[in-house]
RNA sequence: GUGAAUGUAGCUCAGUUGGUUAGAGCAUCAGAUUGUGAUUCUGAGGGUCGCGGGUUCGAGUCCCGUCUUUCACCCCA
């Protein structure tokens, strides 16, 4: 009999790992809620229609295919299934598929049930998604995304609130060296205009965006490749090499791009976001424009911005944008401008975890072990537990008879900060022999002033 | 989807031109210590060498396939 294994791409998360990443989730969602956003869930599977063509063609092909049940083979033409063409027969066979993101649902749930919808509306959403991309460092085939987004309005608030909510978050998870770009469609228009890229406008946008990975070199490379004249791209660098603060890089693409109506308007919209941003947040650090931003999926229209953490692999970990025309997707009646992004809870677990940022709390399974020497003892320590309970303190007891150095073993394991020890002579005294696990001291003290000691302060 | 590496105990890794019974540290368990962990000492358990096939008198070592993980491309949280 062979051996179980996990499907490519996919992990076991065990307590200890766990409880890192409740901390990340809990995190997100009450900075999410604090800000207003109320909760959705959607189902693991959507009909394969709702998913393709909203990802491009390369986001069809990382989906997950579900077959459909029963004897569907029966059903299937004849010729179709002789002819092996995998891309034609998928569609017969498999109606339903794996969630590829966050988004694309949440549009669809927004055009179902519009009617009963306040908007704008504000939702948060934390599930897995699966993409059958080929697994790397930081890149799973089944990870969880943390979204927040606002359909329903075109408001630039918006876009400052959700800068805010990724500096509130990442502030609480201790993460202090990150930043977070943005950038907006329609200065990438101007750039495509500037460089004359006709119909190219995706590729232009592929190469521009790996400027800080292959050089000014590369890029140039690539693009001349694909039939650009270096006439256009020595325009298209001038703008590309803006350095400075964002008011300045702002100023220069007005300069730059002054004539293109879209990116005039684009360059306010960025101006106001920066203003809004410096109004509620006292400043704007750490966002920077960055022109070479392109990326995000073929749905954004409007602002769009990645966050990453110094010195750490694994890609971003969040990204997002504003798109005007996603639930027109699935009604041309409906026609909402939203704008949300999405934390990648395995690639902040794995960065934290590199650089070491997690409290020890997180490990900690309770406050307090009762410990005990005999049956008498536990019995009595029984009702020590449950008034430390009672108390809101997570407490819990030895379970079995053993050794005090197993027990205290155990303790230690689990990373609980005290121990109470019941002997005889404390069920004679009535006061605990409180260990504090991680000095060696010991005092005894009665079960109130043990509650006084563990008590949870009030949480700001 | 294209190209390339990797895999030996729970973990990190040794393992000679192919040669007898595959090792170490850490971790685990037991005891030294029948009311005290994390420090010390003693001992013990733990391996289909990723899986399958081939070459060979003989394979952890060489060859082929496969799976896993990782890296680059593509794309992305």
């Amino acid at each position: 009999m062979d051996r179980p294994t996990l499907p490519k791409g996919t992990r076991d998360f065990g307590p200890a790992v766990m409880a890192k990443r409740q901390f990340i989730f809990q995190t997100i969602r009450s900075v999410f809620e604090r800000y207003g956003f109320l909760p959705l869930e959607t189902p693991a599977m959507e009909n394969l229609s709702t998913l393709t063509g909203k990802y491009g063609e390369e986001g069809d092909q990382l989906l997950f295919k579900v077959l459909n049940s029963g004897d569907f083979l029966k059903e299937a033409d004849e010729a179709l299934l002789s002819s092996r063409d995998s891309r034609r027969l998928t569609p017969v066979i498999a109606e339903k598929g794996l969630k590829y993101d966050l988004t694309v649902p949440f549009a669809r749930y927004v055009v179902m049930n519009r009617h009963e919808i306040t908007f704008p509306f504000k939702r948060y959403q934390i599930q897995p998604v699966w993409r059958a991309d080929r697994p790397q460092k930081g890149r799973y085939r089944e990870f969880y995304q943390c979204d927040a987004d606002v359909i329903g309005t075109d408001s630039l608030v918006c876009e400052a609130e959700i800068i805010l909510m990724i500096r509130d978050v990442f502030a609480k998870l201790g993460i202090l060296t990150y930043s977070i770009k943005i950038n907006h469609r329609g200065v990438l228009a101007g750039l495509a205009r500037l460089a004359g890229a006709w119909n190219q406008e995706g590729a232009l946008f592929v190469a521009i965006d790996k400027l800080d990975k292959i050089g000014e070199d590369g890029v140039k490379t690539e693009l001349i490749n694909r039939g650009f004249s270096p006439d256009a791209l020595t325009d298209l660098f001038s703008v590309l090499h803006a350095k400075g603060t964002n008011p300045e890089k702002l100023a220069l693409l007005r300069n730059k791009l002054g004539n293109h109506e879209a990116a005039l308007a684009s360059i306010a919209d960025l101006e106001k976001v920066f203003d809004l941003v410096n109004l509620l947040g006292g400043d704007d650090a750490p966002v920077e424009l960055d022109i070479s931003l392109a990326r995000g999926l073929s749905y954004y229209t409007g602002c769009i911005f990645e966050v990453k953490i110094q010195g750490v692999g694994g890609g971003s970990v969040s990204g997002g944008g504003r798109y005007d025309n996603l639930t027109a997707v699935f009604d041309a009646k409906e026609k909402s401008s939203g704008v949300g992004f999405s934390f990648g809870v395995d690639r902040l677990f794995d960065a934290m975890e590199e650089l070491n940022l997690f409290p020890e709390e997180t490990q900690r399974s309770s406050q307090v072990l009762v410990c005990h020497l005999d049956e008498d003892c536990q019995r009595y320590g029984l009702k020590v537990v449950q008034s430390l309970r009672s108390q809101g303190i997570a407490a819990e007891i030895y379970p079995d008879s053993s050794k005090m150095k197993k027990q205290l073993e155990y303790a230690d394991k689990k990373k609980i900060p005290f121990a109470a020890v019941i002997g005889s002579d404390e069920m004679k005294s009535g006061v605990l022999a409180v260990k504090n696990l991680k000095t060696g001291e010991q005092h005894l003290q009665t079960l109130e002033q043990l509650i006084a000691l563990l008590k949870p302060v009030h949480k700001p």
